[in-house]
DNA sequence: GAGAAAACGGAACAGTTGGTCCGGATGTGG
DNA sequence: CCACATCCGGACCAACTGTTCCGTTTTCTC
């Protein structure tokens, strides 16, 4: 279909696309994804003219850009799901995951977007949750993982940790690991205490949970229930 | 000092204050602190010039919304604090003022910020950081909390939450509650495993730590010690 | 080389935002 | 009832974003 004469690329096009690539890749890893296309062109040492020459829009940079980063995550979550002990997979596949996140302010950002604009980022998504879900079971399964815990929690122990390197990368970069690990504790089999609430999925879990269980220590006046 | 001559504020100067602090109280409870100063005056039926009028900026104009939510988070710390059992003390904080940002969108956003613009969110946080530091010594010292839990990692334990609320709010405003539960779980004392990483106060708790310990599951391109 | 096609660069555009200004409406005191 | 201080409203400004456009430059082909 697009076999039909593609042009030769011209030389001076081919060493552009590799500067914007670099730049973006180096700008978006340190900055975040609020740098703008300005800075990335900047950067290049071209105008902006050029990088919507080579990137219809900056998703499409965006994708460029994490393509193997997303693909490396995915092989994470394959290289977890396959072990035998469900238990080290899924705590491997925690720690690969927050490493990358903790090294890559941009991945960190399209991780954590609740309403991802890149396809890929997307994709990665569909293709790591079955993976999860297969270490949740088999770590349940040979009792190492607390029952109640369910896969989605996976995704929600991401973007938490998430914030906290957000909010500490800059002075203390390994202090994430601190809480991953309170995290992990939490999940072991036998270190509950109480019935949770419900998992994402469950109909009920909605509302204020609370409600009627227990009167708060102070008044809450921004709390819904008593508003208005 | 200001007795001296205060105008007798007029009637309509009175009547738009209080519309507007009780627009942009709804308005900053609900969307967040990304509304728009053109979208708090259309909401209490007057111009943005009217807002600038009775608030010098925006940050004041959050203050002055914030204020007693905030003041009310303070006052739940130092009951928390007063609380003979340390670990009970810390839970119920940790579970209001989750409870109070489940429900106030904009006070997540003061309370996650990490460079605060207001005075009042400064003043706060130093009013609460010490409440915290005590319940975490009673604790520790009456042996239900893990002995290296440290009186900082509340703050995170915050951000983290704020973070999943942030995801979930708007499809499952309770959900936090089950994340929360794991958190407290990993930080009763026996639950851990290994020694944890250190606290934030640490000099050497810096770089990646895990440098030698053990190589990743898969090769992490964005990972700074590899890079370039 | 010469000429055409392709790529370049950055000014300009549209859409945000927080913040300013001033003519005109509105109360208030005498 | 009226003069005058005060307040109101929204047009306006500056700064920022992603994106488009077009005159100019570079490259490739013959």
């Amino acid at each position: 279909m697009t076999t039909a004469a593609s042009p030769p690329t011209r030389k001076d096009a081919a060493r552009n696309r590799a500067r914007l690539l670099e730049a973006a890749e180096q700008l978006y890893a340190t900055e975040g994804l609020s740098v703008t296309l300005k800075d990335v062109a900047h950067r290049a040492g071209v105008g902006v003219g050029t990088v919507y020459r080579h990137f219809s829009t900056k998703d499409d940079l965006l994708d460029a850009i994490f393509a193997d980063r997303l693909a490396c995550a995915t092989d994470s979550a394959r290289a977890a799901a396959a072990d035998s002990d469900g238990w080290r997979g899924l705590v491997r596949y925690l720690e690969d995951s927050m490493h990358m996140q903790a090294n890559n302010c941009g991945l960190r950002g399209l991780v954590v977007s609740s309403a991802p604009s890149c396809p890929l980022v997307i994709k990665s998504r569909e293709e790591i949750a079955p993976l999860v879900q297969q270490m949740v079971a088999k770590a349940k399964e040979q009792g190492t993982l607390r029952p109640d815990f369910d896969a989605t929690d996976v995704t929600f122990i991401q973007v938490a940790l998430a914030a906290i390197i957000e909010a500490t990368w800059q002075t203390s970069p390994g202090l994430y690991r601190r809480h991953l690990r309170l995290f992990i504790d939490g999940m072991r089999a036998g270190s509950h205490r109480e019935p949770p609430a419900e998992p994402l999925d469950s109909p009920n879990a909605k509302g204020s949970p609370r409600a009627g269980s227990r009167s708060p220590t102070v008044p809450i006046p921004g709390d819904q229930a008593n508003s208005s």
